[in-house]
DNA sequence: AATGAATGAGGTTTCATTCAT
DNA sequence: TATGAATGAAACCTCATTCAT
């Protein structure tokens, strides 16, 4: 653990740093490399010893913080020791409405970058080794769901857009609301949905 | 109104057209007035006479687009003489779903540009004269709704941002699947979520 | 024949100039485009409305200066009247040396920017209509010397790359000698190399 | 001379080494120090240690290349055991010529970087202690020249520059054809120059 | 002696905007 | 009105060189 080793690391945080407050603030576009540089600190030719441009910076910012998102998230919930799918599901949706509620600029910027796709590769490829207990959880969750649920997948994503797309509205422009005013609405929103996935009785294996 | 009006007319048009076409293609920052102009068929200085630039054309293109497609959803329900609040919001959603997938320029254009309080000013402002009837009909189809749900605001916010987010899913990337796939799910999924904002027997006036 | 077209022709000169100056005076590689843009009295910006970039100028700039420079040695040739093969070739050596002693400028950048294959483009091809009667020229010349000459192209050849490269060092450097007292051994040697070419009078047809 | 030295000497042929390749691959201009090094597989900052600049490199490699060239001809001849003037000189024109067409690489960088007064050099100065026998050897073969030939540095300086630039021709581009297809058209044309240098037997001493 | 991260001057290129025609 | 050549500010990116380790 050289010193030079912790001082990139330093570099590379710092122009992440720097990234998503500017991102986020004027936007990706309007946002310069210069504008990058100055913030974090170091000189414009530095930028490219870390990144290859401004678009690389991007992908490499979006995917870490997705991560550590829905990481952090699940760590939480590891440790409640929570057990019912649907507790599950509220608490993780309340754990990131919370995080993100926090913290606006990760939610302009990832709300940018984010397509469904994306979003369930973090769930359906063992991207790191850190992530590798998440995929099982999230494997085994899907599982459990299937007993109670059709097409569990549909109902994800269904759950997932709208919470996404609502809370939005709500931390960043309090449209209609503030996000603690229509929570309450969004959650049992969230509960009629799932019941219109439901199995009847009778379809349960 | 002589042929000069027209021809105005007509180069405002074309102008629009390109613009909305590259937007959607390039995206926004990426497209330059010299693309627009060049697709529109007209000289780079000529774009000056009708817009003051680049963004002064977005927000007028964004709110003609918005409102056309609402507005012709109403027109359509209008002539379709369905009474029922339940049956014409789906009618008004199955109607710009179709809209949305037959032009998919239009999706990625508009949800690019739009948020729910611009969304709300096409119903609570007489923008325009066209516009009377629609503002009146939606007002009355508020006030009906009333009787039934509670927040009803609340509960039309949810419903929209959630086909609006899981319609680009589906109709731009076909994630997790088609649109004509997915629209049962969509459907049941309102319908739960009507469900939950339901008034008790009990608590009706 | 509007004083616009006119305008633009004669920036696109002031441009070939300005670069012929600055290529030959600090080489290619070392001139800017500011350099360029700003000896030929124009903005940054507008040299590329002229040319893609320095790359596209310089074999513009070449092709031209190469076919004006033998163009003008044909057409002195017409004019003069000679009749025989050899006393034609001499003076077509001397008229093209007699311009580029007289324009040093030109035979740095040519040099730099001519191989052996681009030459022979100017009498294989048609470029322009200019040159066809050029072209037809230099076949006829062709054709006349195999009477007296094996291998007329290989010789021609020969003696080209001979001119090219001495006069180039007695004109730049004036080494081994001014052009001038290096002449009457430079054709002193084409004559030599002319007779090693030549056909015994028993090969003839 | 201790492993240390060996060291640094190696390096340095590795720099060399390295340069020529890039230079006559990619031109002197694109070739970046980062380049070299790295092609080198040293350090950029250790570059420094051993040159002043990409300059100095350049200077100190062509010295370097055409001495090892010309040395090495001569060597040859030496062993060869000729003694007529023309042999001789055929002789050393066969040798480099093979060198040089085993090495491209040697003469496209060559090329861009000799001049008659630098290679003229080679033969007038005791550049190196290696050179010393080289420089007798020369002096004592023009003087050998004058007894039957007039200028012979002219004669020289015209045979120099017409095998330079067709071996270029035909090596690099194998245009109008190959150097094996016209050597003998070279060697007869060579023969020629020299037949228009001779002194006729009145002339002689 | 060797390294390679950091620098920032300086190059290339784009494009919104103006203005003479 | 309509044009499109001209502008130059401002973006991107490279790379020779330095210097702390």
């Amino acid at each position: 653990m050289g010193k030079l080793e912790d001082n990139k690391e330093k570099k590379k945080t710092a122009l992440f740093n720097a990234a998503l407050e500017l991102f986020t603030d004027k936007g990706f576009e309007k946002t310069t490399i210069s504008d990058i540089a100055e913030t974090a600190g170091i000189a414009k030719g530095t930028f490219y010893l870390y990144f290859e441009d401004k678009y690389d910076l991007r992908n490499k910012l979006a995917a870490y913080k997705v991560q550590e998102l829905f990481y952090k998230a699940y760590e939480a919930l590891e440790a409640s020791e929570l057990s019912d799918f649907k507790n599950q599901l509220i608490f993780l949706i309340n754990h990131i409405l919370h995080e993100l509620s926090e913290n606006p600029f990760l939610l302009t910027f990832v709300s940018q970058n984010l397509t469904w796709s994306t979003f369930r590769n973090f769930f359906e490829e063992r991207i790191s080794e850190d992530g590798a207990d998440f995929y099982d959880f999230f494997q085994s969750f899907l599982d459990q769901s299937r007993r109670y649920y059709r097409y569990p997948e549909f109902m994800l994503f269904t759950i997932v857009e709208l919470v996404w797309s609502t809370c939005y509205s709500c931390i960043l422009f309090g449209q209609p609301a503030a996000l603690e005013v229509y929570k309450p609405h969004l959650y049992r929103s969230i509960e009629g949905i799932m019941q219109s996935f439901r199995l009847e009785n009778a379809e349960r294996a």
